[in-house]
DNA sequence: CTGTCATTCACCTATTTGGTTGATTGATTG
DNA sequence: CAATCAATCAACCAAATAGGTGAATGACAG
């Protein structure tokens, strides 16, 4: 169930950051903080619109928030989401690597006997 | 250039990651080492058309090679190349985290002055 | 040579995705 | 109030994706 849950956001963050404009968007606010919609919109050659939608794909996956301010939508970064790809990664490596041990001592065995 | 072939490159693998049933792949061959088309298709509730489909998508990724000994296709994981990932995602907070820092020595000098 | 096994190829379908334009909402400014 | 600005919503389109079935390829076993 949880395990359920935590594949389907896995999911959302890398197809999120499966997209070069959305990736640029994600490098963009951790340069410069926080930004309004509009203001990203202006580092592409693309309609405010299509801008409008990759945002609301990232917010979806948690990559990023919006705070709401007067008629302005401030974008920011959510740096502590990436911990889930991280550990994603780190499982799969110690797996492997639990494997290849396992592996290892079965071969010293071997030679042993 | 070769900014836009690495981009390429990078968008590839988090598509090839963004499908559950592809990481389940990834993770099965972590734990298990190279396996053949057929085995890695019994483990899933899908037509071996569509497993061999999803490898060759993981193939074209690089996160997976392919190695035909005989008449069978040995599958065989690539850890190296998921460290793209990793390192992306890894350089993207060193970006945020200069920002914050540059911001925070800003902070102190005016406090100083 | 025939049959079988492992895998891919070719084709079909439904859904998702990335983009567009035009209308709409809501707040700000003159 | 009228005009403008920030952003979204709705409808639409083309291309890509995930899945399925059935035929084809290529190597091995009898």
């Amino acid at each position: 169930m949880v395990e359920q849950e935590s594949q389907h956001r896995l999911t959302d963050i890398f197809k999120a950051a499966g997209d070069p404009t959305r990736r640029s968007i994600l490098t963009l606010l951790a340069q410069q903080g926080p930004l309004r919609v509009t203001d990203i919109a202006a580092h592409f050659d693309m309609s405010l619109n299509s801008v409008s939608k990759h945002i609301k794909v990232l917010e979806g996956a948690g990559l990023v928030t919006r705070r709401t301010e007067w008629r302005e939508h401030l974008i920011e970064l959510r740096v502590e989401e990436l911990a889930h790809v991280d550990r994603w990664f780190r499982d799969l490596r110690s797996i492997w690597a639990l494997r290849l041990e396992a592996l290892d001592t079965l071969l010293t065995q071997e030679t042993d006997t």
